[in-house]
DNA sequence: TTCACATTACCACAGACGTAGTAACAGTTA
DNA sequence: TAACTGTTACTACGTCTGTGGTAATGTGAA
């Protein structure tokens, strides 16, 4: 099943969970930054629709509230993402790996690193 | 000025109109491939939404109809594109070109060209 | 000059998302 | 047990975008 798609608010979430693991409403609406933090309300109704898409489920109760974690990894949801991403360009990746140079987001590092991971793929054919 | 923020098809009409230059309406619907071609109104609708938001501008009109052109490059428009997405991403762009990698969307040809680009770059400080 | 046809102008609607309020309910405590 | 507090459940609303219909209008041809 393709991860779904996910919006902007959907995705700061889902972070929240990757990142400390399976959690309440209140504790995710409370790792927001305080400033611009989201209602209460706001997680909430998001965290439903996470649960619609079947990108997060109820993994137990505490008291009254429900524990959610994710269904999806990190990993799928980000291609998702980025695969549809790239689908606006024709699916070809050059250009968006020219911008970010000229942007200054890559370093000679990242690029190097980048290629010794092609390589890598590369060689696993015939080691 | 930022460029404007633009949706999946608003893309695709801007796309023509990059690729061939001022053209109506007509000719921007029948530049979409016949199978799942939008409807004439359906062009008419996002470039009066792409006129709003200063993407194209009327330069003439020919007989009866308007032509319209771009007021942004697409280089422009691809840059908020990028800028958005990698906001997603903490602005690491890293983690993006590893799943290039991964899906196979990179070839070691592309990788060198990007470093070359960067290696270009760097080189304009001390040449 | 008149009429047919293309084009514009205007409107409507649905789905996705961000945003949040209110009501109902359950769990803890005095 | 009765009140208080936090949580859930439900509803609402605005914006953006894709989608396309209908009415009005202007242009060129007959």
């Amino acid at each position: 099943m393709a991860p779904p798609r996910l919006g902007k608010l959907e995705l700061k979430v889902m972070e929240a969970l990757w990142a400390h693991g399976a959690s309440s409403i209140r504790e995710i609406q409370e790792r927001f930054p305080a400033k611009g933090r989201p209602a209460y309300t706001t997680v909430q109704t998001t965290i439903a629709r996470l649960e619609a898409k079947k990108a997060v489920g109820r993994i137990k109760k505490i008291g009254g509230a429900f524990i959610y974690d994710t269904l999806v990894s990190r990993e799928n949801a980000q291609s998702r993402l980025i695969d549809d991403f790239l689908a606006l360009f024709g699916g070809r990746a050059q250009p968006i790996m020219a911008h970010f140079v000229e942007a200054g987001k890559l370093t000679l590092d990242d690029v190097q690193q980048v290629e010794r991971h092609l390589r890598e793929l590369a060689g696993d054919k015939k080691p």
